[in-house]
RNA sequence: GCACAGGUGACCGAGUGGUUAAUGGUAGCAGACUGUAAAUCUGCCGCUCUCAGGAGCUACGGAGGUUCGAAUCCUCCCCUGUGCA
C-alpha cells in the first residue's frame, strides 16, 4: 500500500478511453501515459484518434508523437520509454495513468518481456523468404527441430510467429522457450489499478462507425496523401484507415468502399482487442462508455478507494 | 406483352440426378498472442438433442410432378435484371 499508484483504463477503440482519463486526470492531479502503437508517431494525426491539442494542453499527455513517421517503435521501445515517463510522474507527486489499447505494449509494459536477442532484420527477410518460396510448412518444421515447444504452440500458418521463434531460437543459439524459462521482468514498483471499458458489442460497433466515417470527412484521405507522398514506407501507412485511404488514393477502392472497409477493420480490431484484454488479470471492469457520466462516476469511485 | 438471363443458407457466390446441411469468401461469435501487434493466426458458424460417436428435424423463390433418389429434370405461378416491343 506504500506503492505510488499507477491507474491503467483499458478497452477497445471507440470504447470512450479518452474522456475517461481526461476525466479522471483533472480530478486527480493525474498525467496521461498513452500505450498506442501508433499514436507515438507524430504527423498521423486524423487517423490516430490522438487527443485533440487543447486536451493536451488541459492535461499532460506522454508517448504521443515521439517519434518520426519513418521510425520503428516496439513493443520493447515503448516499455522503456514509457517505465521512465512512470517514474518520472510518479517522482514529481502526480497520478500516472496509462491509456491503452495496444494490448501487447501495455503487456510488455506492465508484466515486461524476455530477455531476447536483438531482432535481425538480415535474418528475419531470408525466413520470410524461404516461407514464400518453400511454403509455410517448411518454416514450421524447421522452427519443430530449433524449438520444439515454441512449435507445439505456433500454428504453421502464423508466419510471422514462426519466423520470429526462429529468430529468436537460430541468434541466441538456444530455444526461444528457453529463454522465455528466465522469466519477464514485471513493472513491481507500482500499485496498479486496471480499469476496462466494456461497453454494449452494438452500441461499440455503432460508434466505431460514426467516428471512422468521421475521419475521412475531416480530412484523412488528404492526411493519407500528404504522408504517403514524403514517407512512402513509414509502416504507420498500413495501420486501419491509412491503409484504406490509401487503397482509395490508388483507385482499388470508392471513398464509399474505403470507408466501409476502415468501418470493418476498426470493428474486427475492437473485438480482438476484447479478446485480449479479457485475459487480463485484475481488470475492474465497466460496463459502458468512458464518456458517460455513471461509468466515470465508477471509474473515480475505484480510484477514489485506492488512493 | 415477347425474348433471353437469373432467383442457393445473414450477405456475396460455387454446385447442374445420389458419398450435399450443401466448395469458397465475407460478416458474426469464440480463442491464441513474450520486441514492426491498428499486425498475424486458429476454431465454430441452419435448428434441436447428444453416452460427442452420432441422432432427429428443416432447407437451395412458391406449388405440384418425374425418379428408388432432386438445389440439380418437367409443368404452372411469383419475383429480379437486360434486350425488343
Amino acid at each position: 500500500m506504500s506503492l505510488p499508484l499507477l491507474v491503467v483504463i483499458l478497452g477497445p477503440t471507440g470504447s470512450g478511453k479518452t474522456a475517461l482519463s481526461l476525466r479522471l486526470a483533472e480530478q486527480m492531479h493525474g498525467e496521461i501515459v498513452s500505450c498506442d502503437s501508433v499514436a507515438v508517431y507524430r504527423e498521423f494525426e486524423i487517423g490516430t484518434a490522438k487527443p485533440s491539442h487543447s486536451d493536451r494542453q488541459r492535461v499532460p499527455h506522454h508517448l504521443i508523437d515521439v517519434a518520426g513517421p519513418m521510425e520503428v517503435v516496439t513493443a520493447g521501445d515503448y516499455s522503456r520509454l514509457a517505465r521512465q515517463v512512470l517514474r518520472d510522474i510518479a517522482a514529481r507527486g502526480r497520478l500516472p495513468i496509462v491509456v491503452g489499447g495496444s494490448g501487447l505494449y501495455l503487456r510488455a509494459l506492465l508484466e515486461g518481456l524476455f530477455a531476447g536477442p536483438p531482432r535481425s532484420e538480415e535474418l528475419r527477410t531470408r525466413l520470410r523468404e524461404r516461407a514464400t518460396k518453400r511454403g509455410a510448412e517448411y518454416l514450421h518444421k524447421l522452427l519443430r527441430r530449433v524449438d520444439p515447444a515454441a512449435a507445439q504452440t505456433t500454428h504453421a500458418n502464423d508466419v510471422p510467429k514462426v519466423v520470429r521463434a526462429l529468430e529468436v531460437s537460430i541468434s541466441a543459439r538456444a530455444p526461444m522457450t528457453d529463454l522465455w524459462q528466465q522469466g519477464r521482468d514485471p513493472l513491481s514498483d507500482f500499485n496498479i489499478l486496471r480499469i476496462g471499458l466494456n461497453p454494449e458489442r452494438p452500441a461499440l460497433y455503432e460508434r466505431i462507425n460514426q467516428r471512422a466515417r468521421e475521419m475521412f470527412s475531416e480530412g484523412l484521405v488528404e492526411e493519407t496523401e500528404r504522408l504517403a507522398a514524403q514517407y512512402p514506407s513509414a509502416w504507420p501507412l498500413s495501420s486501419l484507415g491509412y491503409k484504406q485511404a490509401l487503397q482509395h488514393l490508388r483507385g482499388e477502392l470508392s471513398l464509399e468502399q474505403a470507408i466501409q472497409a476502415a468501418q470493418q477493420g476498426h470493428r474486427n480490431y475492437a473485438k480482438r482487442q476484447l479478446t485480449w484484454f479479457r485475459r487480463e488479470q485484475n481488470v475492474h471492469w465497466i460496463t459502458g462508455f468512458g464518456s458517460e457520466k455513471a461509468v466515470q462516476k465508477k471509474a473515480e469511485d475505484l480510484v477514489a478507494a485506492q488512493a
